[in-house]
DNA sequence: CTCGTAGTACGACATCTGTCAAACTACGAT
DNA sequence: ATCGTAGTTTGACAGATGTCGTACTACGAG
């Protein structure tokens, strides 16, 4: 039934009809994983940038500072800890935060960063 | 983005008449900072146990299942991040946690991070 | 003063992490 | 077919991180 590409040891949770990119089901998200996707300031970044922009965007849209394969990292990274969702669109990938499933596991936290992060950068000046 | 930690050569509040060990002030405490520090499971479970016991306590009381020197650190890193405060109390250290603070600077967010570290643990079963 | 307890400091070490450049794949447009 | 755009993969590398053991400091009790 699960039919496994066997590119990852047993990823549970990989619809692959419509370009998604292998993720981890919601029982599969852990916390711990979670906030260290959080904890780096690029991708910190990607995440508030997709709070705000409500809809999917494609991974340059962000104008990171770093190199394009470090950019593919950082996206690979979130992706693994289920903050968020990426699918083929033509040559692009489309990101976008999986925030149902999050909010079912940890009631408020994205939010709570969000704010966090949002509030910090005002305090910081930009 | 190599992410500073600010081990800060001059920990600019560092109150020491009351025993008080080098802590940053809310102004200096970075979001980024604070998810690394609850990012890892033994810091994560210093910080619940300090939830739930509503006062503070010494560092040997939470059972943790490392040595004395990573105890040590892990005690270090949380301070450092503002998460916890420490002081002398004769031979011990007691911990507490940096609530009052912590919720000015990102509203709910300690409160989410422990909801979801019990919530996770309940699912897990312990 | 001496001893035991609580914790720190210092190396040491293996692993992880963020970063890059270069080569490669995938797809659309010309 | 050719080219350009978007992203991945690989290999490398410096620096951070978690861990330990041992030696050390600080304080209270006797």
């Amino acid at each position: 039934m699960t039919q496994k590409t066997s590119a990852a040891p047993e990823a549970p949770a990989a619809p692959d009809e419509s370009g998604v990119l292998p993720e981890p089901a919601p029982k599969e998200i852990r916390l711990e994983s979670v906030m260290h996707a959080l904890a780096d300031p690029c991708r910190l970044r990607i995440v508030t940038e997709l709070a705000v922009q409500q809809h999917e965007m494609t991974c340059q849209a962000f104008g990171l500072p770093v190199s394009k394969s470090t950019s593919t990292h950082h996206f690979k990274v979130l992706r693994e800890a289920g903050v968020i969702r990426q699918y083929r669109k033509g040559t692009a990938r489309m990101s976008r935060l999986r925030r149902a499933e999050l909010d079912g596991l940890f009631p408020g936290l994205l939010e709570s960063v969000l704010n966090g992060a949002l509030a910090q950068r005002a305090r910081l000046g930009e």
